[in-house]
RNA sequence: GGGCCGAUAGCUCAGCUGGUAGAGCACCGCCCUUUUAAGGCGGGUGUCCUGGGUUCGAAUCCCAGUCGGCUCACCA
């Protein structure tokens, strides 16, 4: 079956059917863009994604590809989210670029998310070209086009006009402009156009401040067309002929239809290849995750408990009409398996191929040992070289130390109660209160381990040995070794449950738990 | 009000252009001398949402309905 990049791959060329341009092989441009207007989530990520696996498709085609992902930062500033602070109301209309960063630590709140999400980017290794939409539009290479769109305001007018539920009127189409245009003085967007003195000449008052303008269309640097104008726009200038974009814009009437016939219409320009995307869910985030708490999680925080690699065939998997969940309960297990499953085949499954990265071998120790063993090794990567020595699969620590890390962060993030700490102190309560027999385990288990250095086979043999003596001879014993192992768990974790206990005594450096189990009785 | 998507095992889902219902997890059983959160092997537990239709044959195609989710219409 073919791939989803694939198909859409060939979609792609076939459409392109003109001819070369002289000189130069026909560049095929896949754009994407995102408004910075607070993080940028996950969720965003397939936006960047899509092109990414689309046009390493295309590449191995042997067509040329142009990837490029838009900050759209140029856009108003519209609303503060919530993990903002609530005075930066007062920036309100300002473009996402002119505001600035609540963390103090970036030139403006757009680049501040925009730093962020290019830095994870860069972790998966995914490489394509950044348009900044404020630099653009003020240094006026899109002034021809904004004169365009106004000498044709009232076709654009009627365009919108067709899509819309409500009314229009005469004077709405008469006063229509499709600009937004950023008051000189106060730099918000609430201005509007009250004169015009000739073809590019127009006046302006702004509601805000007061104050009142006039401005040049030729060399205007502070106004910006409208989303659906605008994307419309750029598809002819970056020569677009493919694009993603939530479902949101995909539904009839929605921005990519306006924008569609907006392109041809006005620009005579065909619009791109359209592949709408569902939503990201996410999975085990139980009470996290919510619109009032403004929790959301970016790409870096999957990144925390996904190697770059895993995340990606995530993604790679999913056709992006498919509507997924991000997991970050205890199936994140699964999501390793599979990937390590289908990273060990040949040929290699083509989601893992589109997920490579140039430079990193992902390696296979399973995710669920990794995790298992955090509580066992309790950080010491030493410990568990030797652990794997053992059990006969001697995994040096290069191997595993990176999954291990996200297997860490994963259990203290988001599986906290199966994370398995040794205790601080002695638990002399929990002993005093065990019966005399249990008492007597408790002490043969310290008498054996403080005075033997013993291999994993004796450590086993010897937690299954304790428990069956005085018993007699026709006894089951499991009910008695299960006590004794819960027993353990409890001093040394002060939990139920806990790891093979032989594995552990055999391969964790005694100091670190010995006296957990040092009891005199008598 | 318009549009889109989904409904299959306890859970998450795969089943593409019709041909005897599948996978992983969970669960149960067994093995590694008895075994716990290492490991290995075996086992499918089902009104394929409902009702019609097309067909020799429908989870699959068509129509209608039910439930759930999303989205547009103001702005980006």
């Amino acid at each position: 079956m073919t791939h989803w990049a694939d198909k859409t791959a060939e979609r792609i060329l076939k459409l392109q059917t003109a001819p070369s341009p002289p000189g130069g092989a026909l560049q095929l441009t896949c754009a994407s863009g995102i408004s910075p207007s607070g993080p940028v989530h996950v969720g965003n990520l397939r936006d960047i994604v899509t092109i990414w696996f689309v046009g390493k498709a295309i590449k191995e085609k042997g067509a040329p590809v142009r990837l490029l992902h838009s900050w759209d930062n140029y856009d108003r500033f519209r609303k503060v989210p919530a993990n903002t602070p609530a005075n930066f109301t007062e920036f309100i209309g300002r473009p996402l670029s002119k505001v600035p960063d609540p963390f103090n630590c970036c030139p403006s709140y757009a680049a501040h998310y925009e730093k962020e999400f290019e830095t994870s980017l860069l972790e998966m290794g995914i490489e394509i070209e950044f348009l900044n939409q404020t630099k653009l539009y003020e240094s006026g290479l899109y002034c021809d086009a904004i004169l365009e769109a106004v000498s044709k305001r009232h076709a654009i007018y009627d365009i919108l006009q067709k899509f819309r539920t409500q009314a229009g009127s005469s004077e709405e189409r008469d006063g229509y402009y499709p600009i937004t245009l950023y008051c000189e003085r106060c730099g918000k967007d609430t201005t509007q156009v009250s004169a015009t003195s000739s073809e590019s000449h127009i006046a302006y008052h702004c509601t805000e401040c007061q104050h009142d303008g006039e401005q040049d269309l030729k060399h205007a640097r502070n106004i910006k067309l409208p989303w659906k104008v605008d994307w419309a726009m750029r598809w002819r200038h970056e020569k677009v002929v493919f694009e993603p974009g939530g479902k949101d814009h995909a539904t009839a009437g929605g921005s990519f239809e306006v924008s569609s016939e907006i392109a041809k219409d006005i620009f005579h320009y065909r619009p791109p290849i359209f592949q709408p995307y569902e939503f990201i869910g996410l999975k085990g985030l139980t009470g996290k995750m919510s619109g009032s708490s403004g929790v959301l999680l970016t790409p870096g925080d999957a990144l925390k408990v996904y190697q770059p690699e895993v995340l990606l065939s995530v993604f790679a998997k999913m056709p992006p009409n498919k509507a997924f969940d991000l997991v970050l309960d205890d199936g994140i297990y699964r999501v390793y398996d599979e990937f390590d499953r289908a990273n060990s085949k040949t040929p290699l499954e083509r989601e893992i191929a589109l997920s490579r990265i140039p430079g990193r071998s992902p390696h296979a120790v399973a995710f669920k040992q990794l995790a298992s063993f955090c509580g066992i090794v309790q950080g010491n990567d030493a410990a568990l070289e030797l652990i794997f020595t053992r059990m006969g699969t001697p995994y040096k620590s290069e191997l595993f130390e990176e999954r291990l890390q996200k297997a860490e962060n994963w259990l203290s993030e988001y599986a906290p109660e199966q994370r398995l700490v040794l205790r601080e102190k002695r638990d002399d309560d929990y002993f005093n209160a065990l019966t005399p027999a249990q008492k007597n385990w408790i002490v043969s288990l310290y008498d054996f381990l403080a005075t033997k250095q013993c291999t994993l086979d004796e450590a086993t043999h010897e937690v299954y040995e304790i428990p069956k003596k005085d018993q007699p001879p026709d006894t089951d014993l499991i009910p008695h070794q299960r006590d004794f192992f819960k027993i353990i768990y409890h001093l040394l974790f002060g939990k139920e449950k806990g790891p093979r206990l032989g594995t552990f005594f055999a391969a964790v450096p005694k100091e670190q738990y010995l006296s957990l189990l040092e009891f005199r009785t008598g």
